[in-house]
DNA sequence: GATGAATGAGGCTTCATTCAT
DNA sequence: GATGAATGAAGCCTCATTCAT
């Protein structure tokens, strides 16, 4: 039998992957994500056939962190307006809880070499949270419009509230609350 | 591309760049940026010192070319909604006339090669509209908060919006319109 | 491929070697001819010290069956011609019964990693056939040549007659007794 | 003006090829290639799109300076032994002279990265020597057959003469006539 | 001033080989 | 004994930048 292949040194590379994407872009190199992960350069292609095939996992792996940040403790029999603010917070600590992730996932979000499968797969598992969009949006002011819409309207507004944290870290929380009172104030009902 | 008059060689490498990073990324080569303007690959380095002095100048440029489609024709002296709706509707449509720019531009805003001054720089001569910001905040929810919060959130809502728009052409202006009025609820006094 | 008994691991990776340099040529990767012998990677080097000896033994192998197939049944007895018109059927068939091991041959011979010690090895054991050929140069037009240069004439003939074979099988006899007739013609008293 | 792209450094590269891979095999670096041509190694591929295209372009290169040793001096209306034994002659003299290009052309005529298209190109412009063969063939004893046998039979006949040639130098001459006589009495008319 | 030929550092990837299990 | 995980050297190729013309 020979050495089993360590889930260890999958998850160093994709954390390795996190860390150095997030302070150098996607154009950091696999040597250098290889050399953070304490793995030779070699052996992240025994993991991830080529660059791309790790980018593209490192989305659904951050994808799925995120997800089980917002999923877990989802009050799903609370009012509407707490379940809309846990999903606000959660999302919120996520990010701030690790701006690697945050920043990493930015960049994924934006880049074309992250496949649409993948991203459509990523959507996936946030039945809680989207069936609370899609109640934001049935007796919200934005009635006529896709769940998605209003979804991609709250990521937007928390990315924008998580740079103002991090910029003044001081006002964090006043912040936070603030932004999601701003998402409210948009998305529901007068 | 014809070979450009003398003097426009700069400008024809801006366009060039903004188009060609539109479609490869920032990872574009100032080889084929060069060409795509129709000059020679040595002409560019005596435009721009190097890759990222480029960078900054196009994010610069294209940043002034947002501030005067944003700028001229502010109904200064309109009411304070109208000129939020202005600002809005100019910077949409800038960013829906020329996707490429606006492309480009996003990928500039998240990248670390476009150095602080410059952006900071950039946010000046936004005048007419920073008072307008400064207007909402004060009159509105949002009044212990930084005009730049309030900034940052429109055009992050924008952003949202011009992807939505992008997306479902034919639903442009519903989005277009219900992306404002998402704002206004989110900044202006109850 | 189903996992060989173990007694036969040498054979099925010797075996796989022929098909998979038949196909991909001398760069075929060790771990590809393990996994087509249906062997660890690592398996390959308990039976070969390196790729290099692999090559040899691969040599050796393919020239002993050449060999079994030309010698077995071989005429002693009979006349030159005939015996002639063997080793030059048995060449061919050799060659066109199994493609693989033709292909994989011709480029081992031309390689520089197989040993001049082991080529040498390889020659022997022809017996019946050297003694032919050294008839044939005895008694024929080339007599002041060593047999060697014969052999090599027959061989390169056949090789030329091979290709043809494969290239318009509807004619392969055709060009089977057309190549011996040359050989014959050029080597033969006249 | 830049500086003129030299068409010596196309032909240094080309030359470096010719000796590297006859010495290393096609699998010689392109590293190897240009340290060998006395140029960087990115130079190479402003010559040469990619490695493929360098061995093609070699193939071009080596079959045009063969034809060109073969047809000049070509007595066209000489009889037709005489004609076949220029052929024979001006190709073993090409290959002897230059046993690099020899070597090499025989590892790129066996390769499959050479385009089938570029090898049909390579036949061109033998005119006179086609035209001969075609000959050999209407007059002699393989008549039935497609010149293009009878054009590799003398090919591959010639190699092995060069090879004996090679090996044995005192004697280069009588191999030279004595395999001319083989393909001859192989070929022509009782 | 304009050009593009020249280049080496660096990126991604493959692979023969070793060795822990 | 068998395996395949681990690896770094080496291969091909790209690219920002320099500089001869």
């Amino acid at each position: 039998m020979a050495r089993p292949k360590t889930g260890d040194k999958r998850s160093a590379i994709l954390q390795a992957a996190t860390v150095t994407i997030a302070s150098n872009g996607l154009g950091a190199s696999t040597a250098s994500i290889a050399k953070a992960a304490g793995v030779g350069e070699g052996s992240l292609f025994r993991y991830f056939a080529d660059k791309d095939e790790l980018l593209n996992e490192l989305y659904r792996e951050l994808k799925n962190n995120m997800r089980h940040a917002m999923t877990s403790g989802f009050p799903a029999e609370a009012a509407l307006k707490v379940r809309a603010r846990h999903i606000w917070d959660s999302y919120v600590s996520w990010g701030m809880d690790s701006p690697d992730k945050r920043k990493t996932m930015a960049q994924l979000s934006v880049s074309d070499r992250v496949l649409e499968r993948i991203r459509q797969e990523g959507q996936a598992g946030f039945d809680g949270i989207s069936a609370t969009m899609q109640q934001i949006v049935d007796r919200g002011k934005l009635c006529a419009l896709p769940p998605r819409f209003v979804n991609d309207l709250l990521l937007s507004m928390a990315e924008t509230t998580m740079a103002a944290m991090a910029n003044e870290p001081r006002k964090a929380e006043r912040y936070r609350a603030a932004g999601f009172e701003a998402f409210w104030s948009a998305a529901a009902k007068k």
